[in-house]
RNA sequence: GGUCCCAUCGUCUAGCGGCCUAGGACGCUGGCCUCUCACGCCGGAAACACGGGUUCGAUCCCCGUUGGGACCA
């Protein structure tokens, strides 16, 4: 393959999407399996919709997710005078015309042609025209041909054949001096030297008339590629309506960004039977001729379970840093109020094994931060009870005692309680749970008791103590 | 409506004429482990849309039907 440079190109007029980050993934593995060039380009022609703030989510979330450019981001609003040559050129060439139709003419017209059965197509009726006309600004058409066929040789589709009597003359340059679209797309293509142009099925009909464009502007056309689309579990286009699809959403909803783009990677490629991938192997196994030719339904569970899988091979350190800035988000942790670094690795090693998501672990987190814990009702009805006051009384006055606060000792203490009271394990776990962490779920009794440490441990039980005092 | 695309378990997919009584993964589910919930381990149910061809032989090739999607308006 010759040099290669692919680019993704948003329209800066809301979220980074996930079908839009598919995009610019598979463009970037496309990029670095090459090692190619990978551009970034902002689509802000739509000036009533673009933001810079969009611009500015869009660059960070391609951060987030590794996604490096090498060129850009470039910005088609400093292109203008590049697009308005080439219009000039068209013109000059007899290959555009200006066009004098407002569109209210236009609506017109079509409705009238499909009321008569005919295709709704431009008429052409300002191809002729020799004078400009008085007090309207011209848009620009292009002169498409009538006759034959266009070929889109797609790298994942194949040979798609348009008749070119279905494409109309369309529009260039609005009247405003904005280019179009698919004029735009073109001009930007083939100054940026662009290689391969990957992108969603949606244009893939959009691609018979920018290849005319191509030619008549005397380049030759790149090669193109068109992904499969993602769909909602409804099987249409992902959209806002489905849930989660911007991915600021998934950050905030505590996924690793390498879990993101292990799912995305799977979503319309595969390399046999392997699920999981590193960025690395990512790169060296990625290829064009493996990616499908269906829609994928997004499937946020599996989404899910690659996130559990890469909390469980992400360092404790930096899980404990996400989970930090997590709880100094909402407050919980002021600043200077920090929890001892040590200790904060302590305990994220034993939530990560149970955590789905980031959300989840500082979710479990919350009993070992805060200083006081709210008991759940039903929890605390059916395990702190009478019965269960002996058990955490004699508990707490063995642990008192206990030097190396540590799982192995704290353990022994319970082996004990259970062998001399006769009593199944759960009889005791099961309250001192309740006990510490105000609810029946959690991680190894032992591990938490360690973690909590002796004094909010004491403190705790006697808390209890204390209520189902007050309750009989 | 016109044009174009697509079609294997619920979902993501492997399969590129015989290796398929169709493989893997998520999810679902039975069991084991167990101080709870998970994790983990072992097992299970679950698909080639339909109809014609081509061929000694079709999930795989061709045509049609059906269904879905996208684009244009």
């Amino acid at each position: 393959m010759g040099i290669v440079r692919v680019r993704f190109a948003p329209s800066p007029t809301g979220a980074l999407h996930i079908g839009g980050v598919r995009t610019a993934l598979f463009n970037w593995l496309f990029a670095r399996h090459h090692k190619g060039t990978f551009i970034l380009r902002i689509e802000d022609t739509d000036r009533s919709r673009s933001t810079e703030e969009s611009i500015r989510i869009i660059l960070e979330g391609m951060k987030w997710l590794g996604l490096d450019w090498d060129e850009g981001p470039y910005r088609q609003t400093d292109r203008m005078e590049i697009y308005r040559e080439h219009v000039d050129r068209l013109l000059k060439e007899g290959k555009a015309y200006y066009c004098y139709c407002t569109p209210e003419e236009l609506e017109a017209r079509r409705k009238q042609a499909l009321a008569a059965g005919r295709p709704p197509k431009y008429d052409r009726k300002c191809l002729g025209l020799k004078d400009p006309l008085a007090g309207r600004k011209p848009a620009v058409r292009f002169l498409s041909s009538d006759e034959g066929q266009t070929v889109v040789r797609d790298l994942i589709r194949g040979a798609v054949s348009f008749d070119n009597k279905q494409l109309d003359d369309l529009i260039i340059l609005r009247s405003d001096g904005v280019p179009t679209y698919n004029f735009a797309v073109v001009v930007d293509d083939v100054t940026m030297k662009i290689s391969h142009v990957i992108r969603g099925d949606d244009h893939l009909n959009n691609t018979p008339r920018q290849i005319q464009l191509y030619r008549a502007l005397g380049y030759e056309p790149p090669e193109f590629a068109h992904l499969p689309m993602i769909l909602g579990p409804d099987k249409t286009k992902l959209s806002k309506r489905h849930g989660a699809t911007a991915v600021t959403e998934y950050e905030d909803m505590g996924y690793l960004p390498e879990a993101l783009v292990n799912y995305l990677a799977r979503l319309g490629w595969s390399a046999g039977d392997q699920e999981i991938f590193s960025r690395d192997e990512l790169i060296e196994k990625f290829n064009l001729e493996n990616v499908g030719k269906a829609a994928a339904v997004f499937n946020p569970e599996k989404l899910l379970w690659l996130n559990h899988h890469y909390i469980q091979q992400a360092e404790t350190e930096r899980l404990a840093d996400l989970l930090l800035s997590l709880f100094k988000k909402d407050g919980t942790v002021r600043p200077g109020g920090e929890p001892d670094r040590e200790w904060l690795k302590k305990l994220v090693g034993i939530l990560k094994e149970r955590s789905h998501t980031l959300l989840e672990m500082k979710q479990s987190a919350l009993p070992f931060i805060l200083d006081e814990i709210k008991i759940d009702e039903k929890a605390g009805a059916k395990h702190l009870t009478l019965d269960a006051a002996g058990l955490l009384q004699e508990l707490a006055g063995r642990l008192k005692t206990i030097d190396p606060f540590v799982h192995a000792e704290i353990e022994k203490v319970f082996n004990t309680i259970v062998q001399e009271r006769g009593v199944k394990l759960g009889k005791i776990a099961q309250p001192v749970r309740v006990a510490l962490i105000g609810g029946t779920v959690s991680p190894g009794i032992y591990e938490v008791i360690e973690v909590m440490g002796k004094d909010k441990t004491l403190n705790r039980i006697e808390a209890a103590l204390r209520l189902i005092g007050a309750r009989s």
